[in-house]
DNA sequence: CAGAAAATCCGTATATTCCCGTAGAATTTT
DNA sequence: AAAATTCTACGGGAATATACGGATTTTCTG
């Protein structure tokens, strides 16, 4: 028995410490690394892992958006998020996805080669810490069973992306020829479905969700 | 010669590919490693290290805080930024705090010795990669020489904190038990030292900068 | 202690965001 | 082809945020 795993993630120290922790392993063997997701995309075309490592915080795509299409297209490709990304919202999101685990970067040896077996045998697996923090925020909040996914529409992205960069409604209406309502009315859209109130949180809650670089 | 290293970053995975990373060399040794900004701070009160290597992006504690703080207090601590966070506002900053190195965390192995190396005879380092793009973004901004530090006032980041957090200036005003105008007057200082006009980008900047702490 | 910096307060005015709707056209899914 | 979703567009009104200018008290610092 040999499983195949591919690990992505933008720090080459981070694949660095995760290859050192499985490298003791029998079973696993590291087939390939990568570092963006267009990289992923395209290795996975040529030949795909048993079980794939992914981090949510790539310079290009983020694991939100990149976790739905390999499931699609590769259904066979067992994904496990390994990532530092932790809010409640972002979990619930990937495993709906399908994602199958969920780790954070703070897993020591054992729960992550935990982790990949379980994936490995197509059963779901989180992260102890995580499981207890989970619980922990579910106690606290009173809807414990809102699957949000926080799927935006093409131009809403595109609004949000113009929200961050700055732009203010009627920025946005004249770059892109419509009138003020049509972008405020986007606007309020992704306010809803990120559930939140206001432009402050909603930049934070997209830079939380990796559903946007924050960088420069 | 050994130079003593100590390591700060949350995730224990980094520190290990850091670690795995300085292992082979003769001259380098690891007296301690930390993940969080108290433990490095209570650690630091037992024994200091030659070079300290610390990551932005701590769990209590942001490195743009504890930075100025150590090399006051522990002046003969060499301290070699090594992060993700790549925004040239926050070299600046850190630099001008006295860091000696700023390292990205997808460095080689060669670029990570060498900026410890630098960093323990005193001498400035910068990741050639950072350097490059730093570069680019001087050719293509008009102010090339702005060495600001976005310094502000417990008042204002702790009226920053709260503005992210999602708080009105209303809300603001009646937790602080101040009057609306003047959460507005200090809102307003932050957008002008932040150089920002809207709460989107003010958000956007903050954390580039490393001001807040925008996880959970 | 003197001076500087910070924190506090206020008036007026405009700009922007947010909330409540409705509705046809285009696109995607079933 | 029918159903669902998305995109576009608009109105009225309330709430917030930004801009400009000025002023007093408190706190820090040399």
């Amino acid at each position: 028995m040999s499983i195949k795993v591919a690990i992505t993630d933008d720090h080459p120290l981070a694949i660095n410490g995760i290859s050192m922790m499985l490298a003791s392993h029998p079973d696993i063997q590291i087939t390939d690394t990568y570092t963006s997701g267009t990289a992923l995309l395209e290795g996975l075309s040529q030949r795909q892992p048993d079980v794939l490592l992914l981090d949510m915080l790539l310079p290009d795509k983020s694991g939100i958006d990149l976790a739905p299409v390999i499931i699609k297209t590769y259904p066979d490709v067992r994904i496990v998020v390994l990532t530092s990304l932790d809010t409640p919202a972002m979990v619930k999101s990937m495993l709906s996805y399908g994602c199958l685990g969920y780790l954070l970067k703070g897993t020591d040896q054992h729960t992550l080669i935990e982790g990949i077996m379980h994936a490995w045998r197509r059963e779901e697996f989180l992260d102890p810490v995580l499981k207890e923090y989970l619980l922990q925020t579910m106690l606290k909040t009173d809807k414990p069973n809102t699957a949000n996914r926080y799927v935006l529409t093409k131009r809403e992205t595109q609004i949000l992306h113009m929200v961050i960069a700055g732009d203010t409604t009627q920025q946005i209406a004249e770059k892109l020829f419509i009138s003020a309502r049509t972008a405020e009315t986007h606007r309020l859209s992704i306010l809803k479905k990120l559930e939140v109130k206001n432009t402050a949180s909603l930049v934070k809650k997209a830079i939380q969700l990796g559903l946007i670089d924050y960088h420069i």
